[in-house]
DNA sequence: GTCTATAAAGCGATAGAC
DNA sequence: GTCTATCGCTTTATAGAC
């Protein structure tokens, strides 16, 4: 992939966290990118074109740094809480006021916004929720591994689609964000607990 | 209020639902509610004006079905479970695929998504906010009387944040209505079950 | 691949008749 | 109160040079 479709990329992720994907003007985003309008319809058909591959790049973006904290957990020590704060780590990772973390979830949270008129961000939109839940649930699994899998599967739904949740009202201003990781935890605490009630 | 007004307040209600608030045109607007585009410049000053005003109409139609499915409860029998059915009922009523609720439900997370790029929105929405918040708190202390209040308002948030993630997957087409009132249905089991663990 | 210039369409808002 | 007709700005998208 070249650069300026990288450039062009990253920027539309910036002035989507900045003016929201109905607030994208491509002339704006030209500007933001330093290239002309024109050369972002070379390199992406259309509007709704840019969007989707700006999705599939914010999907991207949180994956490398959710793998990147990942790897960054314990070296060789064993302790046996690892699971369970390495679960909590993964989910607090979307609640924290850092540049990345804030574009990449406000950018995530319009484009979800936007996929309920626009169905064609809907496959982006389903594979990365799938994935992401998936992740949860196998992270769960090392936290409970008596637990069924369907079980696993349903906590973390909920789990995930709290968080974003929390997010939303977090980045919308009528949630503190010590208030949203404080309910994320409790959260989780709850799904765990209830696992361990079906062993 | 004119019966012209009210259609049209009516009618913006749809086109949101079915444009979200940035896809709104005063002319599909128009078409709609069978008049002229001039008429709703008439009767509101300009488009914000109108989408103040047509968010009102939601939030109060809302409260409006709220309150009747409230009403609609158990007359003079009382049976135990009663207060676990009436949460239930409370927090799945916006996860229905009837018009009425398609269109809040849908008008209200293009409000919440307005908000983080429209700080005037805010205020409206944190009320609201709190409101919910409160009324769930109030029906899981009926259901568990003995636990602390800071655990039923916590629960609570947490509850109705998880039906926002909720709604948000639903109508974005990434979670099947039917999966969604599951995810529901067990998370208030979860969360009840935790507040019976601290008494 | 990248630009400048411009076409084409969309859309909010108003004028003026009835 | 309600309409038809239209103005004028904004924004998407393309043509064509380099």
């Amino acid at each position: 992939m070249s650069d300026r479709r990288t450039a062009i990329l990253e920027a539309a992720a910036t002035v989507i966290a900045r003016r929201g994907v109905r607030g994208l003007r491509v002339e704006e985003l030209a500007a933001e990118a330093g290239v002309s309008k024109a050369l972002i319809y070379y390199h992406f058909e259309d509007r709704t074109g840019l969007l989707r591959r700006t999705l599939a790049f914010v999907n991207n973006r949180a994956e490398r740094y959710t793998a990147e904290q990942a790897a960054a957990g314990q070296p060789a020590t064993e302790a046996p809480a690892a699971p369970l704060r390495r679960l909590e780590q993964a989910l607090l990772l979307e609640l924290q006021d850092l540049p990345y973390v804030r574009e990449n979830s406000t950018a995530w949270g319009e484009l979800r916004a936007s996929a309920v008129f626009d169905p064609e961000l809907r496959g982006e939109l389903a594979l990365a929720s799938v994935i992401w839940a998936r992740e949860v649930a196998d992270q769960l699994g090392e936290v409970r591994p008596t637990a069924p899998e369907s079980a696993l599967t349903a906590s973390a739904e909920r789990l995930t689609a709290l968080l974003e949740g929390l997010s939303a009202r977090w980045l919308s201003g009528i949630l503190p964000l010590t208030d949203a990781r404080t309910r994320m935890r409790e959260a989780i605490g709850v799904e765990v607990a209830h696992l361990a009630r079906l062993d």
